[in-house]
DNA sequence: GTCGCTATTGCAACGCGTTGCGCTACGATC
DNA sequence: GATCGTAGCGCAACGCGTTGCAATAGCGAC
């Protein structure tokens, strides 16, 4: 059942902080080229955790001449936008959360190769730790912590 | 001035993890080889933290035939012997730790590239908080956190 | 000391990500 | 719509780490 509450003067579509990017990038004197256009469309399809790889797999559908060395640059910008944010994996591969709602940690299963969020409170908990510790400044977004969860321990 | 507390029945030489490796390796019908003779030779001389890239290095300065992935490989064997333990750097590149005392994780400071211990206490406060989270069980060794250290803050 | 089993080596190829460089084409200006 | 400065592109090479495979050489047994 469609949520009859949301104001709706545009119904035909829903606004996405997608639709903005072309206009921030050339507000900085950046550009909007192609290569862009396919990478944005590709990550449209996303909610969550993406591979870099992936990411490259399904810009090369969209267009096949696609260049690994791009999408990373790209990527880089969007980061930067705060479009995307990149973690590292436990084996070191670069994962992208896309449209991130808050700055958060990663923890990663070596059982299973699951990937959650730590909740924010618990983050805050690991970052208050640190600075008291040795005053030391916890970027969260590139944490990722790796063990075992609850269905894989033994 | 030398601690005269030591007991010394073989003052000549101090007993060091090291000595061992060879006869433990055949214990368990592994083998002991130059290469291998060679890379313990190079961390003998190591304390503390040394990346993968330094240690290949300094085995190719013993023999200039030292391959990588054979340093790779006998990192391995020595860390299931408990004689290396590996993080990653916040670039991703593997980081050793020689005879480690006890089990602890890492920060890493991207102003100043340096690299801390965490303390067991604040490391311990990490685990329970992730295990009273989701019940996941924190791999500390291989925890790398990245971030800024007091002085490259800003 | 010799023999034989198999752990280990070196090599070559791969995967992921980064970087420098010359050429292309975006898009602001007129 | 044509011009032009420069951001971004593709490409080629590099660095780090891993893996499969055929040849080598530890080392335990005799
Ligand atoms: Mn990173
Ligand atoms: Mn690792
Ligand atoms: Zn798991
Ligand atoms: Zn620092």
């Amino acid at each position: 059942m469609p949520q009859p509450d949301s104001p709706d003067p545009a119904r035909a579509s829903v606004a996405s902080p997608w639709d903005g990017v072309a206009d921030r990038l050339r507000a900085s004197g950046l550009r909007w080229t192609p290569q862009r256009r396919n990478l944005v469309e590709v990550l449209r399809e996303h909610e969550g955790h993406v591979t870099a790889t992936d990411l490259i797999a399904r810009c090369r559908e969209l267009d096949g001449t696609t260049t690994p060395s791009t999408v990373y640059r790209t990527l880089d910008v969007l980061e930067n936008l705060g479009l995307v944010r990149h973690g590292h994996a436990a084996d070191g591969r670069e994962e992208y959360h896309v449209l991130p709602e808050h700055v958060h940690g990663h923890l990663y299963c070596v059982g299973c190769g699951t990937t959650w969020e730590i909740r924010p409170e618990t983050g805050a908990l690991i970052v208050d730790a640190l600075a008291a510790d040795l005053g030391f400044s916890v970027d969260l977004t590139h944490v990722t912590i790796a063990g075992r969860c609850e269905g894989c321990q033994e």
